[in-house]
This record gives structure tokens, sequence and C-alpha cells, in this order.
DNA sequence: CAAAATAAATGTAAAATAAACACTTATATA
DNA sequence: TATATAAGTGTTTATTTTACATTTATTTTG
């Protein structure tokens, strides 16, 4: 793609995603790196321009589908970045989505193909572009969103133990929480379902299994129900 | 503008803007009347279509001020809209802003010759395309952000009354304070200055004004201060 | 096989915040 | 001078949030 292929009046629309896992007691973000100019060989959000006939939603899923081979993902769109020299081959504007997937589910092998990689967000680096500003903005919103809807149960496996959960909502949150007002907090909610099975990995007592209660939750949300950690 | 005259292959790139406005005890927003296909003598929101080397940011404030004459303004932008038949004649992706402004300052002039007019929230009539839509989301995103930070002063006189104010935010949160509550909650926020001027206008002890002191606000939202009403 | 080590499970009291509530005051007008 | 109008002001109660320590089940180790 050289600057002399490209009309000057044409603005170019692109869609980049911010795509959240969580594993290992850390939320991280799934990154790529170039394999083509400018910027070969930095890392960056995955991304895509927009086709005629789809929506800046369907561009989102589309791309997450590349990347990870994941359908039916949780995505929402935060800003439309439109700086005029961002990207410095063609003005173009992007729009971006953040996604929130379960880490144990992508498909390796695409990931791999893409030369993507995991990175906890202690340790991004930096990124091509405005791209580190929009995973920023991306971790404000997931923060706010996280303590007002619980839907950082899709980084979570299908089973899973309230530390893991308490875990997840800390590297979300980034502040320690206590464990008996979380767990109230959490049961007070309402919209998870104890199994009669245990994790023993993690101590040898063996701790309570959890499933998240889809159906119950829906109930609630349709009330506008929500929670303030 | 025919389908004719249009590439196939072309995307347009709108800008909307929501402009909210108080006066009379209601909470405004400010629509025109088309003088132009499609669907004109219906009602809208003021838009435009960006230009070559401005941000959405400038397209928005640019749009603003050919309605209003008013710089400077309080705007933050919304969403993109692009369902890929949102509009008729062409393909076109609309990122929306909305703007919050003092009624009594803009310019009736420039509102009139673009058959503008304020529309209280509950009377506002079925507009084109997807523009309803954009209204509502702006709506709930003013009522989210004003009881986060306190932006409603920008709706009011520079000199208001404790009357006022809460008439204000009860027209934005759409629900009734409790006048003694809502004052100590304002005043433990400690950013209005009580003048040694009175309102009479109102009632015949009069009330004080106040105004806001953007240099105490300023200092407080560097700390992430923020408000719960 | 007893002791130690590890993480899980659990409830209550104190503190902070939010909500409910009613009377007095100043002034213009009747 | 009596009345009507909106302004101004604090306290009590209820709710929510925070802080905090001990017991339990099981495996591993001595």
């Amino acid at each position: 793609m050289y600057k002399g292929y490209i009309p000057e009046d044409k603005v170019f629309l692109a869609v980049d995603c911010i795509i959240f896992g969580f594993d290992d007691e850390d939320l991280k973000v799934l990154l790529i790196q170039r394999d083509f100019e400018p910027e070969k060989g930095k890392w960056s959000l995955m991304g895509g321009f927009l086709k005629q006939n789809e929506t800046l939603d369907d561009a989102a899923s589309r791309i997450l589908y590349r990347l990870t081979g994941m359908h039916d993902i949780y995505m929402e769109q935060l800003y439309a970045f439109s700086e005029v020299d961002r990207d410095p081959v063609a003005r173009t504007i992007s729009t971006s989505y953040y996604a929130i997937i379960n880490i144990e589910k992508h498909n390796e092998k695409l990931i791999e193909s893409h030369n993507a990689k995991w990175f906890s967000l202690s340790k991004v680096p930096n990124l091509i572009f405005d791209h580190n500003e929009m995973l920023d903005k991306a971790i404000k919103r997931l923060r706010r969103r996280t303590s007002i809807n619980p839907i950082g149960f899709e980084l979570l496996p299908e089973k899973f133990t309230m530390r893991q959960l308490q875990k997840l909502y800390e590297a979300i949150l980034d502040k320690e929480l206590d464990k008996r007002n979380f767990i109230n907090k959490i049961r007070s909610m309402d919209i998870l379902i104890k199994l009669n099975e245990k994790d023993m990995t993690s101590s040898t007592k063996g701790s309570y299994l959890h499933m998240f209660d889809q159906e119950k939750y829906n109930q609630k949300n349709d009330n506008d129900f929500y929670l303030k950690l």
C-alpha cells in the first residue's frame, strides 16, 4: 500500500479490535505483530477495513473471527478515532471495538498464523498509531462496564471457583477485594449456580465450582439490575 | 442529491449533533426541519459531512457553530451508526455527538434561518432515519455523565439559583429530588460560589444567585472526583 | 499415623452514606 | 396588618459499605 496509489480525497474506514482475555490471574490483550509496512515488525491491535455491505458491528465480528475463530462474542463499540494524520499512509478513520473472550476457547493455530500473542496489560509494548490510546480507552470502558453489568463471566471457563471469579474482578478493576465482601455481593446478585463439584487443583480442601446462570441474569437484566463493585 | 450520481462503492461520512438546552424547567433538543429531499419537511438532527482535513470532533464543532453561532461548547462523541440502509439515498455512516448549550446565548437568527426549533424531550416528533435512536442514546449518556461529572452547569445562565439548578437536574434525570438533600449534596461538592446578589423574579423573598467555580472544579476533576445523584 | 500446612468457607459489628422529613423567614401584595 | 409565596435550613432513620478472624477439610510431611 503506497501513498501514490491512493486518491487524495479518499477516507478509509477501518475497524480495530481490542480483544481481552483472562488467564493466570492476569487480564490480557491479544496483539498482532505486523508483517507488512508501515511499521512492519511492530505490535498492533487486530484490524481491518469496512466492507461495502456490512455494518461496523459486522466488521468487528468478522475481524475477531478471522483471528480467533470465535463467533457470538460480547463486543461493544468504543470510539471512532479520526485524527487526520493518525495513519501516515492515508487518511483513515478507525472505529474501535472491544471484545472479551474465554482465552481457552480460541483457535491457537489461527492466532499463530497471524503472529498474534497475548500480553498482560502491564506488559503491553508501544503499539502503532493511536492503538495504545484505544487500548487505554477500552480498559476504562471495560472497568466501568464490569462494575455495572457482570459481563466478566465471559472471560472465565464455564465452571469456575469463587476465587477465580474474584481474581478476575481484581484484574479488571486493578484493585484487591475483600474475599467475604466479594462473595456476599456476588451471592446477593443471585446469578450463580453452585455445583456439587469441586476443583481440587487449587487446594487440598478443594473449592466448589460455580456456573453463571444465564437465564436468571437475563431476567434481571431486563429490569436494569446492576452491580456495584 | 440523486442516487444516479453516487458511485456504488462510496461510503459517506456524516456527523449528526444532538444539541441539548435547558429552558423553562424543561430539557430541550434543537431540531431542524429539512428543506431538501429526501424526507423534506420532516424533522431531523443537525448534521453535515466530514471534510477532508478535519477530525470528527472538528466537524461536530463546525456543525454546531453553523447552527448556533457558538464556539467552545461541551461536546462528546456518542456512537457511530452504520446500518447499511440507514440513509436511503446512499451508504452513509454517521458519527453522532451531543452538545449541551446555554439556551439564552445562541444566535436566534441563525436558528431561524435553518428552520430550527427547540423541542421539549417529551414532545420530540418522529425524526428521519435513525435520529430518534441517536437522541435516545444521547439522553441516556447525558444522564449517566451528569451523575458523574457535573457538566450540567453548561446549561444554565452564568448566575443561577439553587432552585434552577435543582430543576435542571430533575429535568436531566427525569425524577424529583428532595430540596434539602440536593442542596446538601451540591454544597458538599464545593464547586459553587454563592453571590451576594438575589434573583427577585421567582419569589417575594428572593433567592441567592450562585456561580459555578470553574477553578475549583478543575482542581477536583484532576483527582477523579465525582458526584452521585 | 500424628502434626503441619494450605486454601476454603463463613458472619457480624462499625462506619459511612443516603433518604425522609417540617418548620421558620423574608418580603410583596391584598 | 394579614396573607400568600417561595427560600432557607438540620436532624433522625434506614441502608449500604467496609473492616475484620476463626474454623474446616484435606493432603503432605515428619
